[in-house]
DNA sequence: CATTTCACCTGGTGGC
DNA sequence: TGCCACCAGGTGAAAT
């Protein structure tokens, strides 16, 4: 389900809600596929420790914890403990990460809960099981880091350099996660569609204004996704269970045929790198 | 190395 | 109602 803006939305939202918790208890299910750590390690290393603050890396939400205890409210910042460990969670295609209270009936395909000493329990839900759970502990400051740039702060060299001499069609490109971090297929052809960039240009015979076009109305199209709350294309919810409103705003994405909001020619669906690709035959060259 | 294809999963939808 | 083919927000391994 998720890129950027729903990882985001999620990611904040989590964190304005555990900041500071400490977790009791984990619990995961004994499916293996969704975890890079083996449950137990995972179990282990969570229990006990203390949630300094969560944030979004590319498509990844990760979770700083600590051993220490600490209380938001009663430390300066200055007190606040370095982070010991970090919970990584990738959402793959389906997951959701809810926060409950650990009386809600558990839903079908619910591979992990942490009983919060709040009260409060985060729940990892992912039916196709695409999603990845890590545990790791921190030596000496060398936290998580995505592979790519961040599509939102890359300035236009950056961006330019990514694609140069490149021979994959763009949207491959956009793609590709060692590139630009966070992007997914909604954002990809949104873009697109905004930039005026017909998905299957060769990414590296873009000229310089068509890239800083599409750089620009990246961000653009991604800040405004955040502010919706992200784009709920089937059950797609953030961390309180609230549905995003992005989805009404899409130009192209999963509306074959229908009019394009510029010109009214029916909007295209081609298969590009095994995905679904949406975009207007006359708004984009 | 760069690029493409496919497997990994479950569930929803639409045609017959 | 059932069966089947196809599609879905992602990625990483294997093939080219």
């Amino acid at each position: 389900m998720p890129e950027l803006p729903e990882v985001e939305t999620i990611a904040r939202g989590v964190d304005a809600r555990v900041r500071g918790d400490r977790i009791a208890e984990a619990w995961f299910s004994t499916y293996r596929e969704p975890f890079k750590t083996p449950a137990e390690r995972q179990a282990k290393g969570l229990e006990g420790r203390s949630f300094l603050a969560v944030h979004r890396t590319g498509k990844h939400i990760v979770c700083e914890l600590s051993a220490a205890q600490w209380t938001p409210q009663s430390a300066a910042d200055g007190a606040r403990p370095a982070p010991d460990a970090q919970w990584i969670v990738h959402l793959g295609m389906t997951g959701r990460l809810l926060l409950t209270t650990p009386n809600e009936a558990v839903v079908k395909h619910t591979h992990a809960r942490l009983r919060l000493e709040s009260g409060r329990e985060i729940r990892f839900v992912d039916p196709r099981r695409f999603g990845r759970l890590e545990f790791r502990e921190l030596k000496a400051g060398d936290g998580f880091r995505g592979a790519g740039q961040e599509p939102l702060t890359i300035d236009a060299a950056s961006f330019r350099s990514l694609f140069r001499g490149r021979k994959l069609a763009i949207k491959a490109a956009l793609l590709n996660q060692s590139l630009l971090t966070g992007v997914g297929n909604i954002y990809a052809d949104e873009s697109l569609f905004r930039a005026g960039i017909r998905p299957r240009r060769q990414a590296g015979l873009l000229t310089r204004t068509e890239l800083e076009r599409l750089r620009k109305e990246l961000s653009v199209v991604l800040e405004h996704a955040i502010q919706l709350g992200g784009s709920s294309v089937s059950d797609y919810v953030d961390a309180n269970g609230v549905r995003g409103f992005f989805q009404l705003e899409h130009c192209v994405y999963m509306r074959t045929g229908e009019p394009c909001r510029r010109c009214r020619t029916p909007i295209k669906r081609i298969l590009l790198a095994g995905r679904g690709t949406h975009f207007c035959p006359t708004c984009q060259v």
